[in-house]
DNA sequence: CAATACCGGACCAAAAAGGTACGGTATAAG
DNA sequence: CTTATACCGTACCTTTTTGGTCCGGTATTG
């Protein structure tokens, strides 16, 4: 299925947890406590963001975890490839030899576009646009995408 | 993980197969030589194609499938659709209480939009566009996208 | 009636995901 | 230097999902 896993959501969710005060440390039971999360859970995923480098780790009495990064310097994209690692919609997408057909097939390239292009809408959030509620009153929305622009006319009926 | 299950990536490729000659019937059997998969998982994806009526079926001595709409008149999210059911990148983004923490997640609403917009991306892309070859050189490309324009200036650094 | 070809669903094996547990090590306070 | 805190690495297991196959049934054609 086109899901993400459901712990990288959980991931996203404790991403914004901590971008909520940056730069300050949170042990891994403060977190999992704001995130509602299990606390062996929680630190499964904050260990993993860490290895990625996209949060620091202290250990010892006042330790705990931080953002490494600005909230408006990391992506959500950034966040998936750290626990499920580089997007790839299709098979092909990321190392080839996985798909048996892999010779005879005319939707490799397009499937490759495609990609790129959800890529791009995990690339253009950011952890500081998730953490802002959406502003429904008009102006400076803070999560808008136009993804049909140059060329393809699809026309669904 | 972010990717479609590989069925319905196989899907696609039935379609372009069918796309390639539409109008015409083709018999379960014939399908299968063409796309280089097996005649009982062709069958298997033909059989949920007509269900969605993507494709139309003809029983007896010359039956098989055809497509019922217009190859540009048919997406890519279409025959996702078809074979695996809405797209939902989030647990919550579908049905509601498949998630434990959904009472205080503070990224369901975004996860709604990021949701919209890959959806888009791949409402974006017709099968006649999957069948044609990606035109190298720059004029009339088949497939483009510029799926960041309007807010988010996200700079990853 | 007989050959073709789709229909529906059951079935199974393999893989992946979700979740938990445990022994180890670094830090800091007293 | 001892102790409590808190992260680290990894192994483990259980459940769910996926991929793939098979079979008996039914419609169509000639
Ligand atoms: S080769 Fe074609 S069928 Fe195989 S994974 Fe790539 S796009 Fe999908
Ligand atoms: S409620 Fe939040 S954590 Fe749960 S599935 Fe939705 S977005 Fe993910």
């Amino acid at each position: 299925m086109l899901k993400l896993a459901k712990l990288t959501d959980y991931a996203t969710v404790l991403m914004t947890v901590l971008a909520a005060e940056p730069s300050a440390w949170a042990s891994a039971q403060e977190l999992a406590e704001r995130s509602h999360l299990s606390l062996a859970t929680t630190s499964k995923l904050l260990k993993q963001l860490a290895r990625a480098r996209l949060i620091e780790a202290a250990r010892g009495v006042h330790g705990g975890y931080r953002l490494l990064r600005a909230p408006n310097q990391i992506t959500v994209a950034d966040v998936v490839d750290a626990i499920e690692g580089p997007i790839a919609v299709t098979e092909c997408s990321s190392h080839t030899g996985g798909c048996s057909i892999e010779g005879s097939c005319g939707t490799r390239a397009n499937w490759r576009l495609i990609n790129t292009a959800i890529r791009g809408a995990l690339e253009a959030v950011t952890l500081a646009q998730m953490t802002a509620p959406l502003r429904r009153s008009g102006s400076e929305t803070p999560l808008t995408f136009h993804p049909r622009p140059a060329s393809a006319p699809p026309a669904r009926e």
